[in-house]
DNA sequence: ATACCAGTTTATAATGATTCTAAAGTATTT
DNA sequence: AAATACTTTAGAATCATTATAAACTGGTAT
């Protein structure tokens, strides 16, 4: 668990002014070992609870896009309402219950590496995406 | 190229009574021997332009839905501002470009079989999607 | 310390895709 | 033809997200 200072250093090396607000955020994010999914709803939720804070929605929305544009954050490419974000940056793959509107990681040894055979001519590959919808059954 | 007795005949037996907008967007939708991607909007800009006529915004939503939900359309999960649908129902991946907002058929010989070697008690897998960012290269 | 500036936060408005509403219209059944 | 259930429609509502622009603040220079 990184303390303020640790969180104040890592911001002003990624040229982001340590606010308090962002260093709020960091803490609700990144003060745990577990990786974690959520929306913004989700994490106004969350600075309310576990911190008794309350920081603008604006200001949410534009401290998780300046931490997905640093590589802290990853944005989840499914089709709901909500845009969902991940702590977890690196490359994995997920289940998600499109009923309990819930992802869960797929780790990198649960899915074989994903061969693509086609090429676009003048494209490169950015990333590979698998997403494999689940239902109670 | 079906005429318009058969999308009458195709409605009918799915429990959707053969209105004028439902056969003209079967007309604009299934007419083709290509299977392609569109949004709501690219929908009816094709209505106007291809068929020459105006049908309301509701009316092409509930539509669309209805087909999705008799299975003759798929719905793309992609994070974008607009919901993607393809007429190609068969299971396939896709090539995304996020500049240009284009999506690339990946047929399932282009991508090796997805094995997911995790579960998850008491759900059950309803589908694998596979999704490439591409990007300029 | 004080002043200054660029970057940041904030309340609020704007945007835009999608869904809802309820009245008018239409296909199908009787 | 009349009755009925389904469908279309214009317009309003919803809701996540982005834009605006005024107030605020961290860092730096004086
Ligand atoms: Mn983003
Ligand atoms: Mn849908
Ligand atoms: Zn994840
Ligand atoms: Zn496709």
């Amino acid at each position: 668990m990184l303390s303020s200072p640790e969180y104040i250093e890592k911001l002003r090396k990624s040229g982001l002014r340590p606010t308090k607000q962002r260093i709020k955020i960091c803490q609700v994010l990144f003060d745990t070992k577990k990786t974690f999914h959520f929306t913004i709803s989700d994490l106004v939720k969350l600075i309310e609870t576990k911190a008794n804070e309350k920081i603008s929605l604006a200001t949410v929305y534009n401290t998780i896009h300046a931490f997905e544009k640093k590589g802290y954050l990853k944005e989840i490419s499914i089709n709901s309402s909500q845009t969902y974000f991940d702590t977890n940056t690196t490359n994995h793959h997920h289940f998600f219950d499109e009923k309990q509107k819930e992802l869960i990681d797929l780790e990198d040894i649960d899915v074989d590496p994903v061969k693509i055979k086609k090429t676009i001519p003048g494209k490169k590959i950015k990333s590979v995406e698998v997403l494999v919808k689940i239902d109670s059954e």
